[in-house]
DNA sequence: ACAAAGAATGAATAGTGATTCACTACTTAT
DNA sequence: ATAAGTAGTGAATCACTATTCATTCTTTGT
């Protein structure tokens, strides 16, 4: 026998991949999945199209990777928001407003990850996805219930219902179609959408007016 | 000259759109959008393919007009709900558990209506869809408001917030993923489902607990 | 240096189903 | 009956890229 890869190799092989991952959520954050190109991927990553291949059982497979990648970030925030001092009103308050600021700050990217028409796989994920927020909200939702900060409540409806109203909230400011307002004007709407969002929110889960 | 259209013809081609559009209804309520093939379309109104684009622009602008169809009858049952008669508060949780229970009862249609990736199009009437539904919501709050039944507030922004509440509690229940229960459970699952939606909805509008 | 194995290439292919269009069959007015 | 125009047909075409794979290039161990 001759050839056995190395470590060498490996890393190679790594940085490869690295490169294709990268510039698919470069191509996926300029224009969304769905004008996401093998080749312009392949060319960007400075790679052949069948090389790609060697990395992934497909395009889909490949987006599934990425919606994963960008997703996660994003749950992390939000975990990170919620793992801040403060009673749960406050944390969950603060987690709302991450994902809802951060959604608006990287609008392509957040509108494929809530509501770009995406393939089965990658929808899957989606779902995956809108779980994961739930899932954390739930738990917050239970802290504030045992803490006396919300009253008793069905807490996986209730965060159910927060993914929900956020993300319906987003839909219309981020759809790609949206005409282009000046900086100023935009940043202005925009803390005005997140304060009026959370509210709602807000007074959903505990019952009482803000 | 010597052939005119007569009243005749232009009936006879209005009822080979309607058994088009209505055959074209039941493959999406069957299956949704993705998997209704224009030739299973064709077979089934009993017409060739080709005669579908003498009454349609493309598959897509086929689609578009099921979706606005099927979504106006929807938003219509709503709006009934809207108009009986009670005050805002109690007219809006009709309302809301009009759409809630039309869902569940049609689950596949739904699930094309409010989750179902699709054509651009397509996606432009569900953006219209989601609209009418807060419109008919927003003009409901602020009656409410006038009323003295909710606290003042951003009607258009709640609205939104209670679409997107609804929609996202009603996904996972409607996907076409979901495992089948027998017909009681799934009943009972329904009403508790549909109950703490609404319990979410009215609290978020109210700031009351309930 | 050589042979064996793997990695990378990218032009050619394939799969899919929407869409077309040359043709036939009807309908109508004279 | 005829001519002129319209509706209907469906096999063939098209469009679109993701995917393949025969070939070339690299790496490795002896």
């Amino acid at each position: 026998m001759a050839y056995r890869e190395t470590e060498k190799m490996r890393q190679r092989k790594a940085q490869a991949r690295k490169r294709i991952v990268d510039c698919t959520y470069q191509c996926v954050a300029e224009g969304g999945f769905r004008s996401a190109r093998i080749t312009r991927i392949a060319g960007l990553a400075g790679v052949a199209t069948g090389t790609i291949y060697r990395h992934f059982e497909s395009r889909e497979d490949l987006f599934a990777e990425i919606f994963r990648l960008a997703t996660q970030r994003e749950v992390d925030k939000v975990a990170e928001a919620l793992a801040t001092t403060g009673n749960a009103s406050e944390r969950l308050e603060r987690a709302l407003r991450q994902f809802a600021e951060r959604a608006l700050k990287g609008p392509m990217m957040a509108w494929s990850l809530i509501a770009e028409p995406v393939d089965p796989k990658v929808e899957e994920e989606r779902l995956a996805y809108r779980k994961a927020y739930a899932n954390l909200f739930e738990t917050a939702i239970r802290e504030g219930i045992d803490e006396g900060c919300f009253p008793d409540q069905d807490a996986r409806q209730s965060s159910t219902c927060l993914v929900g109203a956020i993300a319906e909230s987003l839909v219309g400011p981020l759809s790609p179609t949206q005409a282009h307002q000046s900086a100023r004007t935009k940043d202005d709407n925009n803390d005005l959408l997140v304060n009026s969002i959370i509210r709602f929110c807000m007074q959903g889960l505990t019952g009482t007016r803000r």
